[in-house]
DNA sequence: CTATACCCGACAAAATTTGTCGTAAATAAT
DNA sequence: ATTATTTACGACAAATTTTGTCGGGTATAG
């Protein structure tokens, strides 16, 4: 119930992280995983993304490593879960249409409503909040 | 990701549905599972959970049912899904200290931090806001 | 060339959620 | 009293989601 995953958990260990470093300098997937005792494999997967939708950098081979790309304050936390995980709504029907609910859904509109609300919080809020 | 359960969504129709009752006038849980096809046994185990936190009364035996017992203004959105789930977090270690990070965690104060914003949100939303 | 690091899809394991069943207890009506 | 109806509740099964692993790939520094 309204918990983050693991791999969340994981992209602002990480992100987290990175901004420690200086300027520039690139950090191994490895490093970090070994570092906060996380699984490897899963870490990197959520720096992937990250790096696919270019909030981080990935630099290839030996010597290679992460960094930080965009500016921590323009990139919100709406935005950094749905890079992450994808739409976010307490319930699926805020986004799909494939609800068969045959008598009219009598929650519809408050549900949106807390939608709306939490969405227009994370808005607000910025990577940079989180990470400070 | 953030999403309510299956519980809590029926816990919500048949709470709103029961407040367009007549005061007083008894509805069962098989009524609010027929009309809004959802599993009765599932709604039942919500409905139960709110009669023992007194938030709906709920009379046995033929011509039995619930109805509301608490005044939807008086309870928030935050003891709403602690009543139906416990403990609300985005993450176990808000309540949880059996974490075992070696290295102290980097990002507890910040992931605290939108816990509160979410309560404190949750803290000023009432059933009443949710089920008008 | 080789070692290191990112990339990525497919799969397996674990955990959680969702739904079902059987049984019990209360009570209204006959 | 008996029966039918309704809530109460624990145990279990099914389904889904999350979490973690594996086996390959590509890029590149030395």
């Amino acid at each position: 119930m309204l918990k983050i995953t693991r791999k969340v958990e994981y992209a602002l260990i990480a992100l987290r992280h990175l901004k420690g470093k200086k300027h520039g300098e690139l950090t191994t997937a490895k490093e970090i995983a070994e570092h906060y005792a996380i699984p490897q494999e899963l870490l990197a997967k959520a720096l992937q993304q990250l790096a696919r939708e270019n909030v981080i950098k990935a630099v290839k081979g030996p010597s290679g490593g992460y960094k930080l790309d965009s500016d921590p304050n323009l990139i919100n936390m709406t935005k950094f879960f749905e890079i992450m995980e994808g739409p976010m709504g307490i319930m699926d029907c805020y986004f799909d249409s494939g609800c068969d609910q045959l008598n009219a859904c009598n929650i519809r509109t408050p549900i949106n409503r807390i939608n709306d609300s939490i969405r227009s919080m994370f808005d607000k809020m910025t990577l940079a909040d989180i990470t400070y």
